[in-house]
DNA sequence: GCAATAAATGAACGGTGTTCACAGAACGGT
DNA sequence: ACCGTTCTGTGAACACCGTTCATTTATTGC
């Protein structure tokens, strides 16, 4: 009686499996190289049977989305749990852009693709990774503020949209424009972090803005 | 005999009429709905003809590239004129966010699809208007610096390359991830200028925040 | 073993960028 | 006015692409 079951269990393990290799294509080559039939070659099925476990080519991109941004989130953890609200600040910068610049073909899945594919990210507040992740963010412009290092007049949503925005901005501008900055990536990180640090006593992280 | 000049004058006619219809399809639908059979279509010839005056659509991407750009500059321009330093800066941040947001798909091309295309657009440091452009905004630092208003230990240059940064970021993830960023543009680029000016009196900057 | 259900597929449709052998027009020289 | 060259333009083809659907194959419950 158990056969349902398995089939089910099957069923997934091929779903499973389909994701797997469509990650490792768009790792490597890009997702503007990830075609169905070539996925399908992959894995050994006919191109149609992709079709019984995604509804198109899209859906797959979909799913990449969201763990694509799962790991995001799971290389931000643990700089979140640093106590020092400007180290902390720092840490999340260069996490991000790390991760960018490592896993640029993801990245750009996720962040630079179509807007249809990352809608869904930022939905479902609670459990989503999209506002997991911003989330990370506003508490860090929450601790600064408590210390009185941010901007008065500004919430720490708001500094956390613009710090976001920054981060963004450094790891899509290598990408696309890699001639563009002349500054490392992790230079320039330090400097935005410096300059969304205001307040008394910004030494520590200007200092390793050079 | 001028025969041979007025072969030159339409061809360079055609040319520029090919690609002033590939514009218009990239700006109504994207690049990637820009398609060769389409483009010739538009301009009532075979396919094949496109080829005589291109390489290949890669090469008409790259011309709508660097217009795209000049185009970009243009807006520029006008803000950099601003003689307080502060409200230059402001100025350009909406100019340039503005133009993103007003022409999207452009915005695209230019920034956001392929290394490819971008590549060439920020050498040539004398005549491209990507040189051009960033040194507008190193010049806005400079004034700043001279007044105190930046980060002591970083340099105008460094400075602008973070502030694009900032900019590219507000701009693309609006583009892509429509549904992140609460607060509208403009708000967030009051923001990001704010950050970035540092020192004794940042009253004007911050209040612009609001 | 048989009927019913699910999984998998081959072939097709309409689309893409690009190439190339070929046709046609325009030209310069005689 | 003719001819050979040179340039412009094209139709047909190649090799891909995403997607659909009727058909076949395998698996299940009885």
């Amino acid at each position: 009686m158990g056969s349902a079951e398995r089939k089910e269990r099957q069923r997934a393990e091929l779903r499973e499996q389909i994701l797997r290799v469509a990650r490792d294509m768009v790792m490597k080559e890009g997702f503007g190289a990830l075609s169905m039939r070539k996925l399908a070659d992959a894995v050994e099925y006919a191109p149609a049977t992709l079709y019984l476990h995604f509804e198109n080519r899209d859906a797959i991109a979909r799913e990449l989305c969201v763990r694509g941004f799962q790991e995001l989130l799971a290389v931000l953890e643990p700089a979140a749990a640093c106590e020092e609200p400007v180290e902390r600040l720092s840490r999340l910068a260069d996490a991000y852009v790390t991760f960018g610049l490592k896993q640029p073909e993801t990245y750009r899945l996720v962040f630079m693709e179509d807007p249809k594919l990352s809608a869904d990210l930022f939905q479902d507040k609670q459990e989503g990774a999209g506002p997991k992740s911003f989330a990370v963010l506003v508490r860090a412009f929450e601790s600064l503020k408590a210390q009185g290092l941010t901007l008065d007049a500004t919430t720490p949503v708001r500094l956390a949209e613009v710090f976001w925005a920054g981060l963004h901005g450094i790891v899509s501008l290598k990408l696309t424009c890699s001639g563009f900055q002349g500054a490392p990536a992790e230079a320039l990180t330090q400097t935005l972090v410096a300059s969304m640090v205001h307040g008394t006593k910004p030494a520590k992280a200007a200092r390793r803005t050079r």
